[in-house]
RNA sequence: GGGCGUUUAGCUCAGUUGGUUAGAGCAUCUCGUUUACACCGAGAGGGUCGGGGGUUCGAGUCCCUCAAUGCCCACCA
């Protein structure tokens, strides 16, 4: 610190946020700043964090999501409120089993199953650990104040007891149930996966015709059906072709509908369309008759000849084949497609499962068992070419379904699943919102929330994975009615409390029973006793979300009742980002409604995403994610904090470039796509390597890490030493400070100017919090604390200061100031504000207004600032300093454009009326020292010297009047009065255009009008005056 | 295909219920270390508010339309 030896004050001239941040944390948590406990006396506040995915550490889009947290948690634990804010983490099933898998794969070389599930599953606890601790580690140092000691997770035992009570009473209601279903199925992970967890993406595919031979065919008959697919050998697995029950009315609609495109359609579109249209048209002449005749085959039983299998396959009526499509026939693959799923539902199908989970196929397909996928592929579409059953095949591109966890792709599969019944639970969530318990904001958020849940799609709950909850149902084999029977007699009789054992039969179509126990609890006597029965536990676990769903309440303990339930729930607010509305926020409502009765929270805030330089959203996989740790270290916690709330406005995404920062240079590397996911970088400025977060290899760990970071923090870190250096100075002030009382009548206008600004700002900055305005918040702030404590009041509290009479009044008010502005930014900038709040307590231990009050040791404990009334009342006095800050600006812009140096005291009048005059005398030593000026006349007596250079406040009637002959630029004056005219000139001409204007006169509110017209004689005025000036110049040139 | 956003200064973004001359930060230019701060101060330049049309006395703001761009959902034998 350059500064730091001088004798004027122990304080650096820089806020040390590095070793202030830990001290200040470890104040916090031993005097249990971040504790909140049931009770009585206050209201209390909740909000739950979103647990972070223990996948991988938080990025930036964790930062902003638990800074925005933050900020409203200590608002509201200032403004009085018990507030909780329960932190943990999440398990993530998937995504973290997928990432232990993969590095098992990299590292060892070994699957899974070579570990088998109790090894596998303490490797990822070992992983959860490891990244748990991280990622607490991170939300610490940004000052996050959760109450710690609370912390969960997911998998915990707490959450587990709650998800074994929600998962019993479920299935007690009959809300949870079996089925099988088609499900997506990840072959390399060898689990479901649901519809949210796939993408897909576009490849190069063909697209195979195959004839399938009609059976007995009869005079006039087709021979053959034609049929096409993507994936040849799901034909192993058809059970029907299928053909449209009226081909006509459906070729005729399809061609009404093309007209109607037709009709609209860009005069660009139009040939394509017509294209269609023709071929439509030629469908009619060639194809309708074949297509009638085959309906007609479908309605009276006909079957066609699978070949390879060998296997007669109906013909079927579904319009599910479209007569304008292809050869208008359609192969049915019922478990291996969802809508020939769907078709083989309605048609009564049977549904033949090709593969094995580990993706090659089984013995449903004789020669081709045991086969990949890709190798069945081929020898299907050989074999059929060698029986001349193949046509065409063309190429094309194919959008193929992918797995977002293992990027392998997805083959549709049939299996047993367990499905969460979504009808009234679905019904529940929507009315808690359209009722308005729950509110959403921003509001247009609702609809995706409300389309999503209105579909009510039923819920598959089960993964086939070993990291998660594990499903709490064992399971019998198939049994006869009268085996299922005794059974069940059996498990009548296992003792154990009431309420703890349920259980189900289900018969299939072939009076085949089974039997399903479920058990609430964790009982080891009790599963012994249902396994020695002969019933197993199902392997599966549930998925991720149904334990995320009850984060809300069982963190705070249900299914017991607690008082901390009975308190704190429900929470207040959700603080999340948009993508997982349906996600996550749906099903913690309903979830939320079926345990408890009660909504989860009453409000949630859905807040605007950061993108990196390239418009993309920050994500572990794509490696454009930032540390916040990263930009801490480089810019500081409050910087971090008080940026990104800067940066979250309500419609906007947060685009922000980063940069690599060169270790050994510290010079910047644009992050692109290319490099963003680089173990090593090049720096071309020094020619060093350095690591990024992916480096693994030895040699790319054992270089020095590269932080990654963004330019958009340096306003931030900028304000943060703004704010630290008039403190600094404040306190300088302070030395010697006795509070005097204050009162308010007898205050000049500067002090009332001041408090009133508080006044305003306090009232905005608590609104704007209260409406999740985080942004607005933060920029009230920084304007006010920056451009008026800063730029004005310090600037006018150092002449006042110096000055006896009015030293200790002036102490007391920007004492008074800086607290309540320390109370306003704490939320925001924690951590700088407490560091001040400690010093200004040694200096001023008490202080206040007209009362002094000893300050409670943090500002994390203070009380938010209250506005006074009186600070309000008066209306003028912006409008009156208002005038003080117009005339001071004048004075400096004079200055500036003649170049006079700043040391030069330049000599000033300044005309005006008497009410401005008695207005700006007692400011008159304010007005010399900030503009450095001598002002020798002020009021309506002041005129211009000699050598000038005016300036004109046409609205306030107000001329300012340098005297310029010991420093005039004739050529600088002039060309800056010539510019000035332009100006005015160009606005009498618009004024004039105005109001001549009969309508606008006629027609626009008196007020306004008469607004313009004031406004346009001032102008006039003003270019009297400033051509005169010119003349007076010229003459002099 | 459906839904929701976005397009304002070189860059990143604000802009309340339509109403004086459209704002900020960064960048640029000029001057400057006057006892808080060069992570600073004083000042300046820079915008036909994506294009077109409409409503209105008056449009960055409301309506229609076109274009670009992003996200979500659905679908594609």
């Amino acid at each position: 610190m350059s500064n730091s030896e001088s004798n004027e004050s122990d304080i650096p001239n820089r806020f040390d946020h590095a070793t202030a941040a830990a001290r200040i944390v470890q104040a916090w948590e031993a005097a249990g700043c971040n504790r909140a406990t049931v009770n009585p006396d206050r209201k209390p506040f909740t909000i739950v964090i979103p647990p972070p995915n223990v996948t991988g550490a938080l990025h930036l889009g964790h930062g902003l999501n638990n800074t925005l947290q933050d900020i409203l948690v200590r608002t509201r634990r200032m403004q009085g409120f018990e507030a909780l804010w329960m932190p943990g983490t999440d398990h993530a099933g998937i995504a973290t089993q997928a990432v232990v898998e993969r590095r098992l794969r990299e590292q060892e070389n070994k699957t899974r199953h070579d570990l088998g599930r109790d090894a596998l599953v303490a490797r990822i606890w070992k992983w959860k650990d490891q990244y748990e601790a991280r990622i607490l580690g991170q939300l610490k140092r940004m000052g996050c104040s959760c109450d710690w000691e609370r912390t969960r997770f997911t998998l915990d035992d707490r959450c587990a007891a709650a998800v074994r009570a929600t998962f019993y009473d479920l299935f007690s209601q009959r809300l949870i149930y079996r089925g099988k279903r088609l499900v997506n199925w990840d072959t390399f992970l060898q689990t479901a996966v649901s519809d949210d967890e796939v993408f897909n993406e576009t490849t190069q595919g063909h697209f195979w015709h195959f004839r399938y031979k009609v059976i007995n065919p009869q005079r006039g008959e087709p021979l053959e059906v034609e049929i096409a697919t993507t994936r040849p050998e799901t034909m192993l697995g058809d059970t029907a072709v299928a053909v449209h029950p009226d081909p006509e009315a459906a070729l005729e609609a399809a061609e009404k509908e093309l007209l109607e495109k037709l009709a609209v359609a860009p005069e660009k579109d139009r040939p394509a369309i017509q294209l269609q249209l023709d071929d439509l048209l030629s469908r009619r002449e060639t194809m309708l008759p074949t297509l009638i005749k085959l309906r007609d085959m479908a309605m009276s039983g006909r079957h066609v000849m699978l070949p390879l299998m060998n296997r007669p396959i109906p013909l079927v009526a579904d319009s599910w084949a479209k007569p304008e499509l292809g050869s208008g026939c359609v192969k049915i693959t019922p478990a291996h497609d969802p809508n020939d799923y769907e078709v083989a539902q309605r048609c009564g199908l049977p549904m033949i499962n090709i593969l094995l989970t580990d993706g090659t196929l089984n013995s449903e397909t004789g020669p081709y068992q045991g086969m990949t996928i890709a190798a069945a592929r081929q020898k299907v579409v050989a074999d059929l070419d060698s029986l001349g059953q193949l046509g065409e095949i063309e190429d094309r591109e194919i959008e193929l379904p992918h797995s977002d966890r293992s990027k392998t792709p997805i083959e549709p599969f049939l299996a047993d699943q367990w499905f969460v019944k979504m009808d009234s639970l679905a019904q529940s969530a929507m009315d808690a919102v359209t009722n308005e318990s729950v509110k959403i904001f921003p509001v247009r958020y609702r609809k995706g929330y409300l389309d999503w849940l209105g579909e009510k799609r039923d819920w598959p709950v089960s993964r086939q994975l070993w990291w998660g909850h594990q499903i709490p149902i064992w399971s019998s084999l198939k049994l006869s009615d009268t085996d299922a029977k005794a059974l069940t007699a059996k498990i009548a009789k296992i003792t154990t409390e009431a309420g703890s054992i349920t259980h189900q039969v289900e018969e299939d179509a072939n009076g085949n029973c089974q039997v399903f126990v479920c058990l609430r609890r964790e009982d080891a006597n009790l599963e012994t006793a249902v396994e020695a029965l002969g019933l197993i536990r199902d392997p599966d676990v549930l998925d991720t979300w149904f334990s995320s769903a009850l984060w809300p309440h069982s963190t705070l303990g249900w299914p017991e009742k607690t008082a901390e339930l009975e308190y704190f729930y429900p929470t207040s607010t959700l603080i999340t980002s948009r993508d997982i509305i349906t996600l996550w926020v749906a099903r913690m409502v309903l979830m939320g409604l079926n345990n408890t009765g009660k909504v989860p929270f009453s409000e949630v805030f859905i807040h605007p995403k950061i993108l990196d330089g390239l418009g993309e959203t920050m994500s572990k996989s794509k490696g454009n994610g930032v540390d916040p740790i990263d930009v801490i270290d480089k810019f500081g916690p409050d910087a971090l904090r008080f940026g990104l709330a800067w940066l979250a406005t309500e419609t906007q995404d947060v685009r922000m470039p980063v940069q690599y920062e060169c270790p050994h240079c510290e010079k910047l590397i644009d992050q692109t796509k290319k490099n963003r996911s680089l173990p090593r970088i090049h720096c071309n400025h020094c020619g060093g390597d350095f690591s990024t977060q992916w480096a693994e290899s030895a040699d790319d760990l054992a270089l020095q890490r590269g932080a990654v970071v963004s330019e958009r923090f340096e306003t931030a870190r900028n304000f943060v030493n703004k704010l630290w250096n008039a403190a600094r100075f404040t306190l300088m002030n302070l030395t010697d400070f006795k509070p005097v009382s204050i009162d308010r009548d007898c205050l000049p206008l500067e002090d009332r100017w001041l408090l009133s600004r508080l006044a305003t700002v306090t009232g905005e900055v608590t609104d704007a919090t209260n409406h999740y305005r985080y942004a607005e918040a933060a920029r009230s702030l920084y304007d006010f604390a920056w451009d008026e404590f800063c730029s004005l009041y310090v600037e006018m509290a150092k002449s006042r200061l110096s000055d006896p009479l009015q030293r200790a009044q002036t102490q007391t008010i920007i004492a008074y100031a800086l607290d309540t502005l320390l109370r306003l930014l704490h939320p925001i900038m924690p951590f700088v504000t407490e560091e001040i709040w400690g010093h200004l307590g040694k200096a001023a231990p008490s202080r206040g207004l007209e009362k002094q009050v000893t300050a409670v040791p943090f500002v994390m404990r203070a009380a938010w600032p209250t506005i006074d009334p009186r600070d309000l009342a008066d209306g003028n006095i912006q409008r009156q300093f208002s005038v003080f800050r117009e005339v001071l600006g004048a004075i400096r812009q004079i200055r500036s454009s003649q170049n006079v140096a700043p040391r030069e005291a330049v000599p000033v009048a300044i005309h005006c009326d008497r009410a401005i005059e008695d207005l700006l005398t007692p400011m008159r030593p304010l007005l010399e020292s900030m503009a450095n000026a001598e002002v020798l006349n002020l009021g309506p007596t002041a005129t211009a010297f000699e050598i000038d250079a005016p300036l004109s406040l046409a609205t306030l009637g107000i001329e300012v009047h340098v005297d310029l002959s010991r420093f005039i630029d004739v050529g600088a004056e002039l060309e800056r009065l010539e510019r000035l005219l332009g100006q005015i000139v160009k606005q009498i001409v618009s004024k004039e255009q105005k109001l001549a204007n009969e309508s606008f006169v006629s027609r626009a509110p008196e007020q306004v009008v008469a607004t313009e017209r004031q406004s346009l004689q001032d102008l006039l005025r003003q270019r009297e005056s400033v051509t005169g000036d010119i003349e007076r110049m010229r003459k002099r040139s």
